[in-house]
DNA sequence: ACTAAAGAACTC
DNA sequence: AGTTCTTTAGTG
């Protein structure tokens, strides 16, 4: 029997199968299509994934043998090979790159590699050992055994040497030195490489103790003075199946020496158990406030959209919906309601939120009403939780998945319901290759699987809203927030006038007397101001020099702990005394962050209790959970941040918002930046008063005209799209088009822009027809569906000495340009990077 | 003439 | 990506 096999190796060049013969053995434990295997590939040893199995043996090659399984099953399902199939063609990248997503950690086998002396020298090899320092290397493998590069690097090196070890061993001056020896050694084959590996699930095991027979009063008595033993046999006999934990009865006072001595008689066996760890196992459950598990009862728009989307379920056929519901309107309910019935009817059911931010408050909600349930899966889980937690779902021990886009790559087998909340958040959008969208996967996932697809928000992305209206999703509404509660109270601070009137602050006096007033009624406010750090820029006031980022070009901002960090490479440097340029000493700061915003806050009402979240607050794993208790146990009165403080949460005493520089979004020269600047706003804005009705918002603008602020501040979606459609239709942009973004790199500038510009010329050549005039919407009668801009710069033109340019492709017949890249080969050069749909053009 | 270094080709 | 085979530049 021979299986293709695609070999897990991050290289899109290698984007096919290879052959290898499956040994008797494995071909009797079943190995074929979705199993991981460790395989020989070139002159080494890696994983692979069997795809399928074949009779026939290609042509002019010798096949190698699969060296062994890594697993008992198939990993890969057929409906996730199918998927991981679909996306990778869809998205251009190899199959291994897909199916590298449905494991956690990328790999199965952790791969190491060790040195090996050989015998039978040749005459080159035993005069390479004329040399005492290979000689010593050579002796010490020799009677050692294999040892890695890590383990002679301690032994040989004299910069890592502890120094002491002074029994005549080799000692090279440097790793640079070892690594040069080890490369000649093995050139003539004096050493040889040794490749082993091990499975990387890192499974952890508790002691359990079991009775081996039943406890009577006479066993009881036989112990005679054994007290200890009699106690911990009695709380034996009172467990359930008489079994306890090794810890649980540790938490007894039972000591492990009675426990052995009680096993070393035969009463009691100890045994090894695998757990599963789970951070979220004992997260209590809490309903959403005001609802209380009995008597709750849906609205009746929320009933209409259960009612709408249940017979799907059963059906088993995919089916597409939009929910929009304004924010308070109860779509966690709707939710949970449906996951209830997809449950009910043995399905699975996976619920995407946008980032662990969110995870939380969805996370409390579902298991208030399906406790054992639920797995939770995100990126700040370790590799072992995240592997437990797949396996729970394997087990069918958890039915719900509930986290952030990679939820999407769960081992299930029978998905009734995907549910992406916040549809509309860029976060779904992977951001490294594979660029897949979760909206695409969970799409793909739910016509394999015969699912309902529920995109859920109050404002979705116009690409979603616009299918809804082609009909290709069904539009759902909830107009009405539970309880008919009136939308927050919007009021817009012109910061130009501001300025005119002499307020040189980051906080318009305005919004200082609502936080005031808030403040006196003891209710709680929320500050946005999307940008952290201090000081967005700084700048040297004699030649006008802008401090920016050795890597990538970008400003540096200035942070309060007194360095200069780059947001974009995370690069930190000390803040310079004086101007690298020019030398002077006038360096001064520009541009206000959330810490300058927290100074001023605390300046303004020092008698407030404050708390900052943002990414350099929450590095921690539960740092954000942390935060939003605190605040939610009114422990602070305002809460200040950057855009995360708008996503999710329901605090009910939060009855002020203030947007600090609403339109900052708008200044990028970007298609998306009205969209953005209006879901910021109205998204913010959302979080006043969600219980009492009593919500306030001030947003601060020096753009009070823009569309996209004045409908988000009345909260006026409906407007904002017919708007924001026609710039598109004109501009020719999505959803009236898809975009591919092509990034050329290369260490030579030129060479770059000449790749980029070859493509260009090839591509308006193959749709010389097709090609829309710039500044024109397209026309399909007309065939005119292809637009091209660039090549130009990448706003991060230079990275690490290479220079990137890109080239972006707009169609509204992405089967044709997806046919001519392939036929172009483009998918395959390393000097290409491929991103469909992407978030920005820049 | 010989060797180290850089490049290209290949991996069942 | 990592290994090996091939070509090229460098040395006396």
């Amino acid at each position: 029997m021979i299986a293709s096999v695609f070999v897990n190796i991050p290289v899109k060049s290698i984007a096919k199968a290879f052959s290898y013969h499956v040994p008797e053995e494995l071909a009797r434990r079943g190995v074929g299509p979705g199993w991981r295997v460790f395989v020989p590939f070139g002159g080494r040893k890696v994983e692979g994934f069997v795809v399928a199995l074949t009779e026939q043996a290609p042509e002019g090659v010798t096949l190698k043998d699969i060296i062994a399984a890594v697993d008992d099953e198939a990993w890969f399902s057929p409906r996730m090979l199918e998927a991981a199939r679909w996306l990778a063609e869809f998205y251009l990248c190899s199959l291994a790159e897909m199916m590298r997503l449905f494991m956690p950690g990328k790999s199965g086998l952790k791969i190491t590699v060790r040195y090996v002396a050989e015998y039978g020298l040749s005459e080159q090899g035993q005069l390479l050992l004329a040399m005492p320092q290979y000689k010593s290397l050579y002796d010490l493998l020799a009677a050692e055994g294999p040892l890695s590069r890590l383990e002679l690097k301690h032994r040989c090196c004299e910069s890592s040497a502890a120094g002491d070890e002074a029994d005549g061993e080799s000692v090279f001056p440097d790793e640079h030195a070892l690594d040069t020896a080890l490369e000649r050694m093995l050139q003539y084959h004096v050493l040889s490489r040794d490749y082993a590996a091990k499975k990387r699930d890192a499974a952890r095991y508790e002691k359990v103790l079991v009775l081996s027979q039943p406890v009577t009063p006479g066993l009881l008595a036989g112990l005679g003075r054994k007290k200890a033993q009699q106690k911990l046999l009695q709380l034996l006999a009172d467990s359930s199946e008489g079994r306890m934990t090794q810890a649980a009865a540790k938490e007894q006072g039972v000591s492990l020496a009675t426990m052995k001595n009680l096993a070393a008689g035969g009463l009691i066996e100890i045994q090894s158990r695998r757990v599963l760890r789970d951070s979220y196992a004992a997260e209590p459950g809490r309903l959403p406030a005001g609802i209380s598990r009995e008597d709750f009862t849906l609205s009746a728009d929320q009933q209409r959209v259960v009612a709408a989307v249940e017979p799907v379920l059963s059906e088993h056929s995919y089916h597409g919906f939009l929910l929009q519901g304004v924010t308070g309107s109860g779509k966690t309910q709707v939710y949970i309601e449906l996951a209830r019935r997809t449950r009910e009817l043995g399905r699975q059911v996976v619920v995407l939120v946008p980032e662990i931010a969110l995870t939380g408050q969805v996370v409390t909600a579902f298991k208030a009403y399906f406790p054992r349930d639920i797995i939770v899966v995100h990126s700040r889980l370790s590799l072992a939780e995240r592997n437990d937690a797949m396996i729970r779902a394997r087990r069918h021990e958890a039915g719900i998945v509930i986290g952030a886009r990679s939820a999407l790559f769960t081992p299930l087998d029978d998905i009734g319901l995907i549910v992406i909340d916040e549809e509309q958040d860029s976060s779904y959008k992977q951001d490294e290759s594979p660029r897949y969208h979760a909206r695409v996967v969970a799409g793909e996932l739910a016509r394999i699987h015969g699912s309902a697809l529920l995109l859920g928000s109050a404002t979705p992305s116009l690409e979603s809203f616009y299918r809804a209206r082609a009909g290709s999703l069904t539009l759902l509404s909830m107009p009405h927030r539970i309880g008919d509660l009136p939308l927050p109270r919007v009021r817009c601070v012109d910061m130009r006038r501001e300025l005119a009137m002499g307020n040189r602050h980051i906080i318009s006096r305005e919004l200082e007397q609502l936080i005031r007033d808030t403040l006196a009624r003891r209710e709680q406010v929320i500050i946005m101001l999307n940008r952290r750090g201090f000081s967005t820029f700084v700048m040297c006031r004699s030649c006008g020099a802008v401090m920016k980022c050795r890597e990538c070009g970008l400003p540096l901002v200035y942070h309060r702990n007194g360095s200069l960090v780059c947001h974009h490479c995370d690069i930190r440097e000390p803040v310079p005394d004086i101007c690298p340029q020019c030398g002077s000493r006038y360096i001064k700061y520009f541009g206000s962050g959330t810490e300058k915003l927290e100074q001023e806050l605390r300046e303004l009402v020092p008698q407030a209790r404050v708390i900052r979240m943002d990414r350099d607050t929450t590095g921690r794993k539960f740092a954000h959970r942390d935060i939003l208790t605190a605040f939610r146990r009114h422990e602070y009165d305002i809460l200040l941040g950057t855009q995360m403080v708008a996503k999710g949460h329901d605090i009910p005493s939060v009855t002020a918002v203030g947007i600090i520089s609403a339109d900052s979004a708008l200044n990028m020269p970007d298609f998306r930046a009205a969209e953005r600047c209006f879901m910021l706003i109205t998204q913010t804005a959302g979080r006043a008063g969600r219980h009492t009705g009593e919500g306030h918002v001030v947003i601060q603008t020096y753009n009070p005209e823009h569309y996209a602020v004045r409908c988000g501040m009345a909260q006026d979606y409906a407007g904002f799209y017919e708007r924001e459609l026609q710039q598109r239709w004109q501009l020719f942009y999505p959803p009236f088009s898809r975009l591919i973004k092509l990034l050329f790199q290369a260490d030579d500038e030129q060479k770059a822009r000449q790749a980029a510009e070859d493509f260009a010329s090839r591509f308006e050549q193959q749709f010389h027809d097709n090609m829309v005039p710039l500044g024109q919407p397209g026309d399909q009668e007309k065939k005119l569906t292809m637009q091209l801009a660039g090549p130009a710069p990448a706003v991060i033109a230079c990275f690490r000495g290479t220079y990137r340019f890109v080239v972006l492709i707009k169609t509204a017949d992405m089967r044709a340009v997806h046919a001519f890249l392939k036929a172009e080969q483009l998918h395959l050069r390393t000097d290409v990077a491929i991103d469909i749909d992407p978030l920005n053009t820049l």
